[in-house]
RNA sequence: GGACGGCUAGCUCAGUUGGUUAGAGCGCUGCGUUCACAUCGCAGAGGUCACAGGUUCGAGUCCUGUGCCGUCCACCA
C-alpha cells in the first residue's frame, strides 16, 4: 500500500514520523487547550459543550506547598485528579478544576530561615521582621512560578482564570472574616495551654515537628519528703519543684485511702502543696504506681490539672531556665538544676532507686533541642461548643455526622473510620503560632482593652496580635475561599461560584493529611455555610521509590517529575502513576516502569497511523452503518462495547488502575495483535469504516489518561474540534450492531479460529520450525459447521503467521504418520513434513499430563455428590461440559501416540 | 501500647459480590527484520496465593489465630 502524506494539525504537510516523541507535540497541545478556553466551565457552557444546567463536577487542587518545587507524589495527584476532571468535562458535566498553592507558613518560614542562615550567617531576628518577610515573598514567587509551570507539563486541565493562593488578599479576607464570625459565636476563645518550645530556636513547634530520640535515662524514684506517704518516679526530678498532685490509679489498693488528701510539704527547699487525685490513665506497673503532676511542664499532666482544677506552677523559662522564686536552682539550666534536686535528695536520703532506662525524648526536629513544654496563650477553636447556627450541635458532632450519615464518603472505606476514631478524640484546636509570615491575627489590644474584627480599630495605642493563623485555619476554607466566600454568600443564600460549584464533588488528596486537613475541611464548611465541602474523599498513597522506600532529597533517591516528563513524556509518566495501584496504597516507581508506558504511547500512535495511513478517507467517518460485517468486525465491535461500558463503570467507581489495564489489553491485545492483523488479511467495504469508528472512540477512552499523545493523534486527523471536548463514548451504536449479531453468538467461532491459529503457531515453535518455511496443513473435523466456518476463514489464518502452504479441510481421515499433531476440541490438525519426532513426542507427552491432571480433578468434582445437589446447575453444567472437551482431546493425542 | 495496611511468578503489582487449568507488565528462554511499530512480533518457562485452623459442595477471596514487613497515632511518668 503506498504510504500517503498525512497532514499535520499546524498545515505542514509531511509524514507521521514512525515513532512518537512526546517533546515535538506536548508543550504545543497545552498552549492549544489553554488558548482554548475550555479548562473554563463557564466558557463549555457558553460554547455548548456542555448544557448550562449540566450538573457541576468539581474538585479543588490540595494546594501544593510552596515551600519547594512539585515531586512525583503531586504528579501523581496531578494525573488522578486529571483524569477524573477529564472524564466528566467529556461526558457533559460541567466540570471545575480550581488550582492554587499553599503558604505553608511554618514550612515556609523554616525553609527561608534555613536559606538565609545558610547563605548569609543570620536569623530572622537579626533582620527583623519586615526585612525577613520580604525574603519569604522573594521565595513565594520564585517556587510558585516553578510549582505552575510543572502543573502544566503534567497537562493538568486546571481552570486558571480562577487560581488562588492561600495567602492572596481573597484569602486573607476570608480568613478575616472567618476568624470574627467564630469569635463572635464563642468558637474562638483564647486560653492556655502546653505547647512545644524549643528553647533554642524560641518558637513553639506544632505536634508534627517534634521528632522522638530513643536515649538512655536515669529514672529516680523518690519521695518529696519525709512525711509524704507516697514514693514516685521521675527522669525529670528539676519539674517536680512544679507539682501540685500526685496521681494514681484509682483501682490502686495501695493508694486509695490518700485519694482527696492535700499534704504541705518541702521539696528539696521548695514548699509544695500536693493532692492526691485519682487518675485511671495512671499505670498501676510503672514504677511505683503513683505520679507527679507537673502541670505546667507535661502535656498529660496539664490536662489532668484541667479536670482536678489544680493550680498550674511554672518551673522552667521560655530560655529553658529556672524560673524566679525557686530560691537557689533560680537562673539555673535544667541539667544543673537537676543534679542540684537529686544530691538534695540523697542528703535527706529521700531517693530510693536511681536505675537506667529507655526513653523517647522529645526535639526540635530543626535543631535537636531538647523539647521543653511550656503553657502559653494561644487562640484555640473549641470543637465541643454547642453552635446555635448549627442547630446546637457542636463542630465535632457536625463532622461525624457527615460521615456517618454517607454524605460524605471516602475512597476507599476503611478511611471512614480512621477519619472519625481521629475526629471522635478530637481536643480544642491551637489555632496560633509564633511565627511571622502567615494569616495575621484579627485582634488588637490596647492595655487590657481587646478588639477583634475584620478591620484594625480606630485611635492610637492599639497593636496587633503578634501571632499568626496555623496554616491548617486558612486550607480549611479552602473548598469555599476560592469560590467567592464570603462575598458569594450574602444572608445565608450562596450566589455565585459557590452556588454553582460548591459543596464538590471530590476531595482527592493523600491519606496522610486525612486527618490534619480533610478534618478541618468539614468543620470550617460546615461552620460557614453550614454544609459539607465535598461528597466524597479519594485517597491515595505514597509514591515510594523501587524498594519501598521514601523518596528523599538527601537520600538521593527522589525521581525530578520534570527530568523524567522529557525523558518518557508526560503520558508515560501519568500512566506509570495510575496503572498498577490502588486507592490509598502506596505505589513504587521507577523508570523501567515508565519507560515501559513511553512503549505503549508508542504502541498507540504506531496503531493510529497504520489506521490513518491506509484508511484515511474515511477516518473521521463515525457512523454505525455498516454493510458487511465478518466474524472479526462483530467481535471487535463487541469487544469495544464491553470496553466503553467497563471504563465507565470502572471510572465512576474509582478504579482508575483496573480501567487503564482494560484498556491497554483491548489496545495492543485486541487492537493490534488480532484485528489490525487481520485486517491486512480481511478485505470488506466496511473495514475502514470500522476501524474509524474503534479508533475514535478509543482515542476518546484513552484521553483522560493520556492527553496528549490522544491529542496529538486526534489533530493529526484533521479535526476541528479539540478531543479535550468531544462527548465521551456511548453504547448506542454498539447496541444495534449487537442485536443484529444475536448479542454476541459469534463469539465461540470467533475463539475457535483463534485457538487454532495460536495451536497452530504453537506447534511449529515447539518443533522449532523456522517462521518461514511454508507446510501443508490438513484439518480433520466431523462437524460440518466448522469445517466451513475455516474454509470461510482460510486466507486469514494462512496470514496470521501460521505458515500453511497449502490447506486441506475433511471430515476426518487417517492419523497422518510423521506429522506435527494439534487439537481444539473437535478439530484435529496435522503439520506435514517438518517434524522433530522428539520434541514433537515430549511436547505430545506433556499436553497429556496436563490434561489429565485437571480432568481427574474435574472428575473427582464430579463425582462428589453434594457438589451436584448443592452447586449452582450452571456450574455443574459448565464443568461437565469442560470435562467432555478435555476427555475428547485427551483421547485424540493418546491416539497419537501410539 | 493502640489502630490500619501488606505478604500472590525472579521483580513491581492486579484479582469487584467465594465458582473455567490464579492474571498482567517488566525480566528470563527460544525463534523472527518485506510494506504501523525492534519503544516490535510469535512461542515458552515460571506460583503448594506467608503459616495454622475453621465455615462451605467449593476459599487467593469469608471467619479465628500466628509470624514477618510497613505506616499512622499515643507516648510512660
Amino acid at each position: 500500500m503506498e504510504e500517503k502524506n498525512i497532514k499535520i494539525s499546524n498545515g505542514v504537510n509531511k509524514e507521521l514520523p514512525k515513532s512518537y516523541n512526546p517533546q515535538d507535540f506536548e508543550d504545543k497541545i497545552y498552549e492549544m487547550w489553554e488558548k482554548s478556553g475550555y479548562f473554563n466551565p463557564d466558557i463549555c457552557v457558553r460554547d455548548g459543550v456542555c448544557a448550562k444546567n449540566a450538573k457541576a463536577f468539581t474538585i479543588v487542587l490540595p494546594p501544593p506547598n510552596i515551600t519547594d518545587k512539585l515531586h512525583l507524589g503531586h504528579s501523581s495527584m496531578l494525573a488522578i485528579e486529571d483524569l477524573l476532571i477529564r472524564y466528566h468535562r467529556m461526558k457533559g458535566d460541567r466540570a471545575l478544576w480550581v488550582p492554587g498553592t499553599d503558604h505553608a507558613a511554618i514550612a515556609t518560614q523554616n525553609v527561608v530561615e534555613r536559606k538565609i542562615l545558610k547563605e548569609e550567617g543570620k536569623t530572622r531576628h537579626d533582620l527583623g521582621k519586615e526585612k525577613f518577610l520580604k525574603k519569604v515573598w522573594d521565595f513565594v514567587g520564585v517556587t510558585q512560578a516553578t510549582i505552575l509551570k510543572q502543573t502544566r507539563k503534567m497537562g493538568a486541565s486546571l481552570d486558571w482564570s480562577r487560581q488562588a493562593f492561600t495567602l492572596d488578599e481573597p484569602r486573607k479576607a476570608a480568613v478575616r472574616k472567618m476568624f470574627v464570625d467564630m469569635y463572635k459565636e464563642g468558637v474562638i476563645y483564647q486560653g492556655e495551654r502546653i505547647v512545644n518550645w524549643c528553647p533554642r530556636c524560641h518558637s513553639t513547634l506544632a505536634d508534627d515537628e517534634v521528632e522522638y530520640k530513643e536515649q538512655k535515662a536515669k529514672l529516680y524514684t523518690f519521695k518529696y519528703s519525709s512525711d509524704f506517704p507516697i514514693t514516685i518516679a521521675t527522669t525529670r526530678p528539676e519539674t517536680k519543684l512544679g507539682d501540685t498532685a500526685v496521681a494514681v490509679n484509682p483501682k490502686d489498693d495501695r493508694y486509695k485511702k490518700y485519694v482527696g488528701k492535700i499534704f504541705e510539704i518541702n521539696f528539696a527547699g521548695i514548699p509544695l502543696k500536693i493532692k492526691i487525685i485519682a487518675d485511671r490513665n495512671v499505670d498501676m506497673k510503672f514504677g511505683t504506681g503513683a505520679l507527679g503532676v507537673t502541670p505546667a511542664h507535661s502535656m498529660v499532666d496539664w490536662q489532668m490539672a484541667e479536670k482536678n482544677k489544680l493550680p498550674v506552677i511554672k518551673v522552667i523559662n521560655e530560655d529553658g531556665k529556672i524560673h524566679d522564686g525557686f530560691g537557689e536552682y533560680s537562673g539555673k539550666d535544667v541539667l544543673t538544676a537537676r543534679k542540684m534536686v537529686v544530691k538534695k535528695l540523697e542528703e535527706n536520703g529521700l531517693l530510693e532507686k536511681e536505675e537506667e532506662i529507655e526513653n523517647n525524648l522529645s526535639v526540635c526536629y530543626r535543631c535537636g533541642t531538647a523539647i521543653e513544654p511550656l503553657p502559653s496563650k494561644q487562640w484555640f477553636i473549641a470543637v465541643d461548643k454547642k453552635i446555635k447556627r448549627l442547630n446546637n450541635k457542636s463542630l465535632k458532632e457536625k463532622a461525624i455526622e457527615a460521615a456517618k450519615k454517607g454524605k460524605i464518603k471516602f475512597i476507599p472505606e476503611r478511611f471512614t473510620k480512621k477519619y472519625l476514631d481521629w475526629m471522635e478524640n478530637l481536643h480544642d484546636w491551637c489555632i496560633s503560632r509564633q511565627i511571622w509570615f502567615g494569616h495575621e491575627i484579627p485582634v488588637w489590644y490596647k492595655e487590657k482593652e481587646i478588639y477583634v474584627g475584620e478591620k484594625a480599630p480606630e485611635g492610637i495605642g492599639w497593636y496587633q496580635d503578634p501571632d499568626t493563623l496555623d496554616t491548617w485555619f486558612s486550607s480549611g476554607m479552602w473548598t469555599f475561599s476560592t469560590l467567592g466566600w464570603p462575598d458569594n454568600f450574602q444572608k445565608g443564600k450562596k450566589a455565585g461560584d459557590l452556588a454553582d460549584y460548591h459543596p464538590t464533588q471530590v476531595l482527592e488528596t493523600g491519606y496522610e493529611i486525612l486527618t490534619l486537613w480533610v478534618s478541618r475541611m468539614v468543620m470550617m464548611s460546615e461552620f460557614a455555610l453550614g454544609e459539607i465541602p465535598f461528597e466524597n474523599v479519594y485517597l491515595h498513597g505514597m509514591v515510594l521509590d523501587e524498594h519501598g522506600k521514601k523518596m528523599s532529597k538527601s537520600k538521593g533517591n527522589g525521581i525530578d517529575p520534570i527530568e523524567v516528563i522529557d525523558k518518557f513524556g508526560t503520558d508515560a509518566v501519568r500512566l506509570a502513576l495510575l496503572i498498577g495501584n490502588t486507592p490509598g496504597n502506596d505505589t513504587r516507581i521507577f523508570e523501567e516502569k515508565i519507560a515501559g508506558y513511553r512503549n505503549f504511547a508508542n504502541k498507540l500512535w504506531n496503531i493510529s497511523r497504520y489506521i490513518i495511513t491506509n484508511y484515511e478517507l474515511r477516518i473521521t467517518n463515525y457512523k454505525f452503518d455498516f454493510k458487511d460485517l465478518t466474524l472479526f468486525d462483530k467481535w471487535i465491535l463487541f469487544q469495544m462495547r464491553n470496553l466503553i461500558m467497563a471504563t465507565r463503570d470502572d471510572l465512576e467507581n474509582y478504579r482508575f488502575s483496573q480501567a487503564g489495564e482494560r484498556l491497554r489489553e483491548f489496545t495492543w491485545g485486541d487492537l493490534a495483535d488480532w484485528y489490525l492483523e487481520v485486517c491486512k488479511f480481511e478485505k470488506n467495504s466496511s473495514k475502514g469504516q470500522i476501524l474509524s469508528v474503534i479508533l475514535n472512540d478509543l482515542l476518546k477512552l484513552w484521553h483522560p489518561f493520556m492527553p496528549f499523545v490522544t491529542e496529538t493523534i486526534w489533530q493529526e486527523m484533521e479535526n476541528k474540534k479539540l478531543l479535550l471536548i468531544e462527548k465521551y463514548p456511548e453504547l448506542d451504536g454498539y447496541k444495534e450492531i449487537l442485536a443484529k449479531t444475536n448479542n454476541g453468538d459469534f463469539y465461540p467461532e470467533m475463539l475457535l479460529i483463534q485457538k487454532i491459529i495460536t495451536a497452530i503457531r504453537n506447534a511449529r515453535s515447539e518443533n522449532k520450525v523456522e517462521p518461514a518455511k511454508k507446510i501443508k496443513t490438513v484439518v480433520y473435523s466431523k462437524i460440518e459447521e466448522y469445517k466451513k466456518l475455516i474454509k470461510d476463514h482460510e486466507i486469514m489464518i494462512r496470514g496470521l503467521k501460521t505458515g500453511i502452504s497449502e490447506l486441506e479441510i475433511k471430515v476426518k481421515g487417517e492419523k497422518i504418520a510423521g506429522a506435527i499433531y494439534a487439537v481444539v476440541g473437535d478439530i484435529e490438525i496435522y503439520l506435514i513434513g517438518a517434524v522433530d519426532k522428539e520434541k514433537e513426542k515430549e511436547r505430545i507427552k506433556k499436553e497429556i499430563a496436563n490434561l489429565e491432571k485437571v480432568i481427574s480433578a474435574t472428575e473427582n468434582k464430579l463425582k462428589n455428590k453434594e457438589f451436584v445437589s448443592k452447586a449452582p446447575k450452571e456450574i455443574v453444567k459448565k464443568e461437565k461440559e469442560k470435562l467432555a472437551s478435555w476427555q475428547e482431546a485427551l483421547e485424540k493425542l493418546k491416539e497419537q501416540m501410539k
